[in-house]
RNA sequence: CGGGGUGUAGCUCAGCCUGGUUAGAGCGCCCGUUUUGGGGGCGGGAGGCCGUCGGUUCGAAUCCGACCACCCCGACCA
């Protein structure tokens, strides 16, 4: 395949976008992939639909392989589906109305659609199933951000398998997951498989897909000894101990005035941070005030308490606070408040220093059991400095982008939407489902974050544009023509650089564009026979016989 | 939704505070020229509802108000 740079709608920038800050968004607007039409909103132009695609197709082959059956199913979805799962309500749902008034979600995955098409699954005999579609996916995100990062629309390739019953799900799982890995491989992708928030919807098992990146909306943890992976969200980290005060028979009430935050109590008494606690009270959504109750040193992570809790969590207001408490925020603490309590575990062990629930006043010397009875739950946020709970060792924080999800959903969607086989048994069961997703679009752009140098990107070969841009310079046209002919007619991608210009701003948008490799044809070649070729990723050419570019590539 | 910021040429930005010729620069684009291998030089040219609406004023890119759009931080993210 040859493409005439001359002819191609390829827009390049010297400038990148002013608003832009992610290496992604900045390299791929400035290389003519991608650009913007409205917050979140973003048209694939040429370019950037042939590296879509390349990914796709890689995604495609895979699944395939696992047994995979592509389909496709609408974007426009009857609201009644989607209130029959009870998730017509979530905020990020696009809805829209015909003409007549009937109501139509744009869905952000399709879990009702397929489930609805599963209901012509009438036997055992024709599971298990595993079908799946490449299809536009809408999301009203309050913030879309960096580019491709996180938009309103996007392309996902969304999976979905049935099956009769827990081992078989287990099974579709596996294979999901063995798929995944092979995807990454292939596209080049440096990917960390975690453990991961399994969501309020149903989901039991469920893997995460984390590519490390310069900007990102996750944060992966790892070991630094490789035996340990999760996100931020639910990772478990070891904290350092404290350094305790000396041990008292009660707690001991001590005027604070003033006295507000943890540094401040910390210092104010001489004890370390680590040896008080700190008082985060939320809201349950039936409306409950919990006490959640970390280390001073340590951040409450809300969603392993909503975890904990089973329900979505606020922090309380004020007056919510006083209401409950009876004092202010700052003098907050577990002894005399009357609601439950949510303690960390690191507050397992050991006399901590804790608000009093009278204005500027605390108490030394609290210890949970003797003093108050909380529930014990990992309820922390990991942070720099833990320990790693498999060995001990450092662990690392690097923000990285969510390119995969797959999890495990069971009944979830059948059960609503009344969707049975029978079984050999002659009972009518409900289908075991999972789902699987995987964003192209994220892809190529932590794929950006992971590979470019100051220049521009450096494609994997796999998903690369083109494998070879030809620049073809003044006086070489001819040669340079006739090169990339025959590089294409052996089969590979090649763009010519055809067009009036000077060698430096062609030579710019080459490194630009990242393409693998790059052949320079100049006046030059018409004396000796020779073109310049080399990788994008070295910074020095090598002159080799024009005979010798097919094998050179091969080679590369 | 809370906080902060920005809207002037295709892109990056001056000008606005202190209102007043025809609104500017660099890059890009078009024409010409230059022996033209890392965004070169010279000459000429095209390109603007100064985000929108309203107000103040003899006069508004500039001052005031509302709205809209976009970006960043946070909340949110089955």
């Amino acid at each position: 395949m040859l493409a005439r740079a001359s002819q191609l709608f390829l827009p390049t920038l010297r400038d990148a976008p002013a608003d832009a800050e992610a290496v992604s968004h900045k390299l791929l607007v400035r290389g003519g992939f991608i650009r913007q039409l409205s917050a979140g909103v973003w048209t694939f132009l040429p370019l950037g639909w042939r590296v879509h695609q390349k990914i796709v197709q890689i995604i495609r082959e895979e699944m395939d392989a696992i047994g995979g059956q592509e389909m496709l199913m609408p974007v426009l979805t009857p609201a009644e589906l989607w209130e029959q799962t009870g998730r017509s309500d979530i905020p990020e749902i696009f809805h829209l109305e015909d003409r007549t008034g009937r109501r139509f979600v744009l869905p952000m995955t399709h879990e009702e659609t397929i489930t609805f098409h599963a209901k012509e699954i009438q036997s055992y005999r024709q599971l298990p199933q595993i079908l799946y579609h490449f299809a536009v996916k809408n999301r009203d995100e309050p913030r879309p951000r960096g580019g491709l990062l996180r938009v309103r629309e996007f392309i996902m390739k969304d999976a979905y398998s049935f099956d009769r019953d827990d081992e078989g799900l287990d099974i579709s799982f596996r294979k999901h997951a063995g798929a995944y890995d092979r995807i990454f491989e292939r596209c080049g992708l440096e990917v960390q498989p975690v453990q991961a928030e399994s969501g309020m919807m149903g989901g039991k098992e469920s893997i995460d897909y984390l590519a490390p990146s310069g900007s990102g909306e996750n944060t992966l943890v790892t070991c630094e000894h490789g035996d340990y992976a999760a996100d931020l969200e639910v990772a478990h980290g070891i904290p350092r101990p404290p350094e305790f005060p000396a041990q008292l028979a009660a707690p001991a009430e001590i005027h604070t005035p003033d006295v507000t935050t943890i540094d401040a109590l910390a210092a104010f008494l001489g004890v370390d941070t680590a040896a008080t606690s700190k008082a985060m009270p939320v809201v349950t959504s039936d409306g409950t005030v919990v006490l959640g109750l970390v280390r001073g040193d340590d951040r409450l992570e809300e969603a392993k308490l909503a975890a904990a809790l089973g329900s979505a969590v606020r922090p309380a207001t004020v007056d919510e606070i006083r209401a409950a408490f009876g004092a202010d925020p700052g003098s907050l603490g577990p002894i005399g408040f009357a609601g439950p309590v949510v303690a960390d575990e690191s507050l397992r062990e050991g006399q901590f220093v804790a608000g009093a629930n009278t204005t500027g006043w605390h108490l030394r010397g609290v210890e949970a059991g003797r003093d108050f009875a909380p529930r014990f739950a990992d309820i922390r946020e990991s942070k720099d400095g833990d320990a790693c709970p498999n060995c001990g060792g450092r662990l690392r924080f690097q923000t990285a982008i969510e390119v995969g999800h797959i999890f495990k959903f069971g009944s979830r969607y059948s059960e609503p939407l009344d969707a049975t086989f029978v079984d050999e048994d002659g009972q009518e069961k409900l289908l075991i489902g999972g789902s699987y997703g995987i964003g192209p679009g994220r892809i190529m752009a932590a794929l950006v974050e992971q590979r470019h140098d100051e220049n521009g990107i450096v494609w994997p070969a796999a998903v690369a544009p083109y494998h070879a841009h030809i620049v073809g310079l003044a006086g070489g046209e001819e040669i340079a023509a006739g090169t990339a002919s025959e590089l294409a007619a052996y089969g590979f991608d090649v763009l010519l650089d055809d067009r009036v210009g000077r060698a430096g701003e062609k030579f710019a948008d080459a490194d630009l564009l990242g393409c693998p490799v790059r052949v320079t044809v100049g006046k030059k070649s018409v004396e000796d026979n020779a073109v310049d070729v080399r990788s994008r990723a070295a910074d020095e050419d090598t002159r080799i016989p024009i005979t010798d570019v097919v094998t050179w590539m091969e080679e590369h």
